[in-house]
DNA sequence: CACTCGTGGAA
DNA sequence: TTTCCAAGAGT
């Protein structure tokens, strides 16, 4: 699908690129050579499903503790997993440690959407972005933002998912062969600032008068999105085991097993909630309060209750040093509750 | 294709 | 307060 030619949306969006371009801490000017396709690849994973303002802490306290993909590889997987803590969908972390090394391994980035898409970690739209943005080649990127901009200025009536392969087709059709990084970039901050999922800024956007949404008259009617299902509620028990020492109180932390919900991250032994028959089970205890946390596809009601005993293997944890432990957020509410 | 997998900010 | 959903990947 290549177009030798630069589509008149190209050239619209590239004029637009080059003056409104997003200051993102992962980004190199427009027209500046790229950056670090360490740095690249680095804060695509992060954005993964993520907003910028949630990745930017984490972009640069990643980059000054691991400079390198080297350094990153050489990092204890459990380490990232702690400092990813908080950032949510943690096979990310997972997968980031893995293809890490496998690029320390053979020395270096592979610099095509082919040898990076075997990366752990890099799917179609992460192995088209990096060979895009980091090595200037020509990629189709289509991440949420390019569908509904693509979707909108085709007026593809077409409900997802099923139109995606349409709305593929039509970005591959409009992709220039040169600056392909830019151009995704440019169609990324357009949905992002522009063509947002609601109340469009037509009025602002370089796209308008090539639209066909916004000529048909209701542009935020695309992409057609499938009803969506109930989410369901589970409850679970986890429980907070506290010990004196002299050198101080401590807490009893344990490590979730390596897939499945917070997978490898620690936690509060609980009594299997997550539905995977990892739970640890005890007697439930003197009651500390309820923590209602949202995921992805259920809601969970947590009941944080007293242990006298330690459960299970884990570990003895400072509770001074708490937020050294990379709790993901379930269990920093059930923490925060219980010291409360 | 359908389902799992987090989180926090915006409206 | 609830709902929506964001630079998706893996199975």
């Amino acid at each position: 699908m290549t177009s030798s030619a630069t589509t008149v949306f190209a050239a619209h969006l590239l004029a637009w690129y080059d003056r409104h371009a997003r200051d993102l801490p992962w980004r190199a000017p427009p027209g500046e050579p790229p950056t670090d396709p360490y740095r690249v690849w680095l804060s695509e994973v992060m954005l993964q499903q993520t907003t910028v303002a949630a990745v930017k802490p984490y972009f640069r306290a990643f980059t000054e503790r691991w400079p390198s993909v080297e350094a990153l590889a050489a990092a204890p997987e459990e380490e990232v997993m702690a400092a990813w803590a908080g950032l949510g969908y943690y096979s990310r972390a997972r997968n980031l440690v893995k293809a890490a090394r496998a690029v320390a391994e053979r020395g270096g980035f592979p610099d095509t959407e082919t040898g990076l898409r075997e990366l752990p970690g890099l799917g179609a739209y992460t192995a088209a972005a990096v060979a895009a943005i980091a090595f200037g080649r020509r990629a189709v990127v289509v991440d949420a933002n390019v569908e509904r901009v693509v979707a909108r200025l085709f007026a593809i009536s077409e409900p997802l998912p099923a139109a995606r392969k349409a709305i593929r087709t039509k970005t591959a059709a409009i992709t220039p062969d040169d600056r392909a990084g830019d151009f995704a970039q440019g169609l990324m901050d357009l949905g992002a600032t522009i063509c947002t999922s609601r109340d469009p800024k037509c009025l602002l956007c370089p796209l308008a008068g090539d639209c066909a949404a916004r000529i048909a008259g209701d542009p935020a009617r695309f992409p057609i999105k499938p009803p969506k299902k109930v989410k369901p509620l589970r409850k679970g028990m986890a429980w907070w085991i506290e010990r004196e020492t002299p050198e101080g109180a401590m807490v009893w932390l344990v490590r979730r097993p390596g897939k499945g919900m917070l997978g490898g991250m620690r936690a509060l032994p609980d009594d299997g909630w997550s539905a995977r028959g990892d739970g640890i089970g005890g007697e439930p205890g003197e009651p500390l309060g309820l923590v209602r946390h949202g995921f992805t596809h259920f809601d969970l009601e947590l009941s944080v209750v007293r242990g006298a005993a330690p459960l299970g293997e884990g570990e003895w944890w400072r509770i001074d040093r708490l937020d050294e432990a990379g709790l993901p957020t379930l269990y920093a509410k059930a923490a925060r509750l219980a010291l409360d």
